[in-house]
DNA sequence: CCCCCCCC
């Protein structure tokens, strides 16, 4: 039998490109000191016509080494590899996957006149390689297998290879043109992650996996899941949805580490996963995901646990991490979803911590079902959802991970303080926030301007109404004076006749007067941000601090300067705002609406009452 | 392309 190299694949890879299964030959081996323990090997490969030293065996091949399956002379088939650039451009293969097609000692010699590549040098058009002839046994060992022959002896890997970077990106080079060469990339940190490339490839540690779940609505239904992947720079998100489903939900699994290529990657939204990343991942039909066998220092799941006493202190309907000591768990019980009208289980948990303070925490379906919390364990929940209701409570959702137990020292630090005396102490629980929810609808619901941001007021179903405290920083004085009809309740702007007349098409009829009436945009700011507010009639005289027939009369007199001087006179003073705001669609276009409601001037006593209520609840939570 | 996570 013949054994022919892959000529060329050298050069091809080592300029970027992608070489589907190069068969070479090796020529040397070189261990070299391994950091932790692992030792590492560097071949000599040779495709025939180059030869190049920067090949690196992954480690998890080194049994490869210890059984002399890459002895001298061994042509192998190079089934899986990546191809790191390191500094200056220089490119580094690593070597995932091979078989031995014929060893050393078949084969005997160098096969070609291999020279060594040389990076950057210009790229010669490479003849087919001359066929060369094992000096070994020749028909009678090798001459009825096929050249596959041998498997080597690594522990089995199976499906997770099925698909390895370089073979999947061969597949697609042509049809990604843009991206020539496929899949010969270096590792990138998934901080350096955007939109706007696609060449990478990630080697990160899965720390979440959700279970499947589908969805049908007006655009569609399918099925989806989604994890989280973690290198030393950063934490990103990742979407898989139906094909890709099937492809790796078995696949991936917690805390094992994997190369990515090829996701789609776009703006993320916080709202749904407190990940620390601008951007999230979505797997398409050209992901390629690989598993990482080899050791790595990559971090495993962090979590950003908020004290149970701090939850209050930040914004509900966030997604957050905790960590707590089960103290009790009620029953599962069966709860009919109000939309759905289907049975959902739930159990209720009581979440504790060294701050003295319990909260609730709901698990749903086959969490429910399957919590055993008899023994008090800790609990770890990363993505849980935080909501107000009951001052706070926590949901944990399909996404979040739950780990019972999790060996991490706040975990053992938590076990040891609840079993001396956490176990026998009182609990504060989270109450109704009154300010915010008793009463009729006179309830302040104090916001500053970042939490109308970071809560997502508005953009609800209703309106969302808050108070603040603010400064105005800036009215707009254009157009924000209309002639009004002048009969007692009707404030439509009338049409000028231009003859003295005036007409409302509301009441229809004629009149010889109007009133002024005021439409005022005001940029308000307070410590945390601005917000734009329209302030209607007797809202922009308060702010203006004169009835707007006074002002009018100044429009009137024509003097512009004395009319500026009363908005100038007007900025820089603070109120306090009631405020409504809304999401509302013109011409498909959506925008944040907010009006404001009432304004008043600061009642300082009754405003301090409110601020050392404030300090008062923060500090005996 | 989901982003619902239900109930009190």
């Amino acid at each position: 039998m013949s054994l022919q190299l892959t000529a060329g694949a050298i050069q091809e890879i080592m300029s970027g490109g992608n070489v589907d299964k190069p068969i070479l030959q090796v020529l040397g081996q070189k261990k070299i000191a391994g950091g932790n323990g692992a030792d590492r090997y560097r071949l000599l490969l040779s495709d025939g016509y180059h030869s190049h030293s920067s090949a690196m065996l992954a480690t998890q091949l080194n049994s490869m080494i210890d059984n002399n399956e890459l002895e001298k002379f061994t042509v192998i088939e190079l089934q899986k590899y990546i191809c790191n650039t390191i500094q200056e451009g220089r490119r580094v293969m690593i070597l995932l996957e091979m078989n031995v097609v014929s060893s050393g000692g078949d084969v005997g010699a160098t096969i070609g006149n291999p020279v060594a590549y040389k990076p950057g040098q210009p790229k010669t058009d490479i003849p087919a390689q001359p066929a060369a002839q094992p000096t070994g046994q020749p028909a009678a060992t090798n001459g009825a297998s096929a050249p596959k022959i041998s498997k080597p002896n690594t522990p089995a890997r199976g499906g997770f290879y099925n698909k390895g970077p370089a073979a999947a990106a061969a597949q697609q080079s042509p049809a990604a043109p843009n991206t020539p060469g496929g899949s010969a990339q270096r590792i990138f940190p998934i901080s350096h992650l955007t939109p706007y490339q696609n060449r990478w490839c990630i080697r990160a540690r899965c720390t979440n996996k959700s279970a499947i779940r589908t969805w049908s609505n007006s655009r569609g239904e399918g099925k989806l899941f989604s994890m989280n992947f973690r290198d030393e720079s950063k934490e990103i998100r990742a979407t898989a949805f139906k094909e890709e489903v099937d492809k790796y939900h078995e696949m991936i699994e917690v805390n094992k580490v994997y190369y990515i290529q090829k996701g789609t990657l776009k703006t993320a939204n916080k709202q749904y996963s407190n990940v620390d990343n601008d951007y999230e991942m979505t797997f398409n039909r050209e992901t390629i995901v690989t598993l990482c066998e080899e050791e790595t220092d990559l971090p495993s799941v962090s979590f950003k646990f908020i004290a149970i006493n701090e939850l209050g202190n930040n914004p509900p309907d966030t997604i957050i991490d905790v960590l707590g000591v089960c103290k009790s768990a009620s029953d599962m019980n069966v709860v009919i979803g109000k939309t759905s009208q289907k049975e959902i289980k739930k159990r209720d948990l009581d979440l504790v911590d060294q701050s003295g303070v319990s909260v609730r925490m709901t698990l749903w379906g086959n969490d429910a079902e399957n919590f055993d919390g008899s023994a008090t364990p800790v609990i770890a929940v990363k993505g849980c959802k935080m909501s107000d209701f009951g001052g706070r409570s926590l949901s944990v959702l399909s996404s979040s991970q739950m780990i019972i137990n999790p060996d991490i020292e706040e975990a053992h630090t938590l076990r040891g303080w609840y079993d001396s005396v956490g176990s026998s102490m009182d609990f504060d629980t989270y109450k109704r926030d009154d300010s915010q929810s008793s009463g009729g609808g006179h309830s302040a619901n104090w916001k500053n301007f970042s939490q109308v941001v970071s809560e997502n007021l508005g953009h609800g179903d209703k309106a969302d109404y808050f108070t603040s405290k603010a400064t105005v920083m800036f009215l707009k004085r254009e157009n924000c004076m209309y002639m009004a009809c002048p009969s007692e309740s009707c404030n439509k702007k009338l049409v000028d006749n231009n003859n003295g007349t005036y007409r409302c098409e509301k009441c229809s009829k004629e009149y010889d007067t109007y009133k002024w009436c005021m439409i005022l945009n005001a940029r308000l700011s307070d410590h945390t941000d601005q917000q734009w507010a329209t302030c209607f009639q007797e809202s922009a005289e308060t702010l203006l601090g004169r009835p707007a027939s006074e002002i009018g009369a100044v429009k009137d007199s024509g003097d512009e300067t004395a009319f500026d001087n009363l908005f100038q006179e007007a900025t820089f003073k603070q109120f306090i705002f009631k405020l409504r705001t809304k999401m509302e669609t013109y011409n498909e276009e959506s925008r944040l609406k907010t009006v404001c409601v009432n304004v008043s001037p600061v009642n300082h006593e009754e405003y301090s009452k409110k601020l050392i209520e404030d300090i008062q609840r923060l500090t005996t939570k």
